[in-house]
DNA sequence: GTCACCTGCTAAAAGGATTTAGCAAATCTC
DNA sequence: GAGATTTGCTAAATCCTTTTAGCAGGTGAC
């Protein structure tokens, strides 16, 4: 008789069925056929199985199976559409793999990432991304260790796999666009990230061969890395704006972040500016409905996300190896009728 | 002689340290001044145990101790601030208990919100949080079957505990900022969320409470609930807008999702448009840089989920209590001067 | 009748940690 | 020095599932 009061196990459902607990389970991993299991008897456990509403303990399959099912996503935070993109594809990816997603958020505190990392190594994840993390080495060293595939998303690091958007490519594009039509002596600015930080550095690098390629000076244009805080964004803005009004016709601001800073610098001096003309690296709806000549361009989310797990799945570890994947231009208010909103129609 | 290749177990530790693997474990749980062990003997594990870099296999533990340390949480999606609010304190306030925070997203689907559901069933997480699910009763029912605590938040099921955002009140609150200081013949529109859930109808009574309140007519203010796509919302702004161009002076907009529609209805007919004042029951930082006199509303996710795990953490089971927080303005440029941008200079 | 083979199942051993009951040796008591 | 007590530890059971090796009983071949 199944013990009252607690979840049935598979010894309860081979007890009511008759037959053994290894019978049972064979039955319900479907190897039963190559066991010579009487068909009878599997319908049996089956029927049972499901009117007792017998589920296996997963922990104790875990543990004889020596497989955790995680995988897990380290991500900064979740407040904006690239790591939100990223979480989804990844839930998506991780279940159409069987394997349950633990997605965890830093709030940008090398402390917490720490922890994080600790725990999805204790868990045994057998798979971990790390997204938006500036010094992933240590955090790669330490997977390492514990035989854990690790990918860099965005932020490449010194060791293992690392998969990033085409950066020079994106803000090389995103900059002749914006200048596109303009002036020739018509100088530019660059807004936001940090100096020194990869993904920055390589987009300063695109911005000014876009310079250069329409004959200008690329030295003579400010860039102004004044992190990823809105506020800084804001602040730096009003500085310039305050040091005499030298603002200049086209802006290229690097994250979404900075952009929410300029565009509280714009909100409050809107009457005071001349016209401007904005890029900015990453891409946010509303964003892309203020009334400012816009170009946006959007991570693509989802090959970078479908790249790590195509590699998890089996290519060759390849050891420092970068795969650059290309940005796509989504809004761009510049260029009437051109590629306008591709994003826009998307339901949420 | 511990095996060499695998990850250290707490054989090898004990055989390291000269003890039974039963002394390791109470060493290890801090029991040991409980079970009189000598203090040399525990420093002597606790010292091998750091050099060998031993950690607990998380299964095994999670097994014998029958907890799975899985705090769950499902929501629609991460794209907005609401969910990732959410998403991000329930993560914080997992972590504060030891708990393992497995968060996962629906994208509206009842399929696959059903499965993520039987996953958080199936691996037993102690405390589950269902947030902006139309219709939790089933899932309710599931997990009181399994033993597992559950909260609706936003959305009330039948079944439960669930705490949800004063929509009334905050609507009525919004209502009368919106209509503060318009003459007394001017009109309201209301607009998305769906006909018969629960929040947007609490929400049409508070505005239909404030229309009443300054003497108004609440019934003839027109109340189109369109869904929470975008597009249908900007659809039926610009529906409206063909008819004959009756777009009322005041908005209540009932998601960050429908304002998403409303902005680019503006954006692309801002001209032709009379000057507009709208509300809406949600806040985007974006949205709130928008040229139009806005009044957002911030859903308290803190406090949300603080009281999801007060409950957790031992208030007494009160079956179909609904727990009502008070909503937060956090942006009203209606009020020069007034209470502006509480959140703005939040760091992201 | 013996041997080989097939059929349908089961016993038992992992997997790694925790915990209870209790053992042997040392120390104390008088 | 016998009995009681304390000290410091360990054996073994337990959590639940999966899987391997193999057992009994039946059938077929000759």
């Amino acid at each position: 008789m199944a013990r009252t009061g607690r979840k049935p196990t598979i010894k309860d459902l081979a007890q009511a069925a008759g037959t053994s607990p290894a019978t049972a389970s064979l039955v319900l991993n479907g190897g039963w056929k190559d066991h010579r299991i009487n068909p009878d008897t599997a319908e049996r456990v089956l029927q049972l199985a499901q009117s007792l509403g017998y589920r296996p303990n997963q922990r104790a399959r875990a543990l004889r199976l020596n497989r955790s099912s995680l995988a897990g996503l380290i991500v900064p935070h979740h407040r904006n559409r690239f790591f939100a993109g990223l979480t989804e594809h990844f839930e998506a990816e991780s279940h159409m793999r069987g394997l349950i997603p633990l997605v965890a958020s830093t709030q940008r505190d090398a402390r917490i990432e720490q922890k994080l990392a600790d725990t999805m190594i204790a868990q045994e994840v057998e798979f971990l991304v790390l997204a938006g993390t500036e010094e992933p080495a240590r955090i790669n060293a330490l997977c390492r260790e514990a035989g854990i595939r690790c990918v860099n998303v965005d932020l490449p690091g010194g060791l293992g796999f690392s998969v990033v958007t085409d950066n020079h490519g994106g803000a090389r594009d995103l900059t002749r666009r914006l200048m596109g039509g303009l002036a020739p002596e018509t100088g530019a600015l660059f807004l936001g990230g940090r100096r020194n930080e990869y993904a920055t550095e390589a987009r300063i690098d695109g911005f000014r061969a876009a310079l250069a390629e329409s004959g200008r000076d690329p030295d003579a244009s400010a860039i102004h890395c004044c992190g990823y805080s809105p506020q800084a964004a804001c602040d730096t803005m009003a500085a310039i704006f305050a040091r005499g009004g030298e603002i200049p016709k086209a802006l290229l601001v690097n994250s979404i972040t900075a952009f929410e800073g300029f565009a509280r610098f714009w909100q409050a001096h809107a009457s005071d500016l001349p016209d401007l003309r904005v890029a900015c690296f990453d891409w946010d709806p509303f964003a892309a409905c203020l009334p400012i000549e816009t170009i946006m361009l959007r991570h693509d989310v989802e090959t970078l996300i479908a790249r790590c797990f195509a590699w998890f799945d089996g290519a060759a570890p390849r050891d420092g190896e970068i795969e650059v994947i290309p940005a796509r231009v989504v809004v761009d208010d510049t260029q009437p009728g051109a590629t306008v909103a591709l994003y826009r129609s998307q339901q949420t």
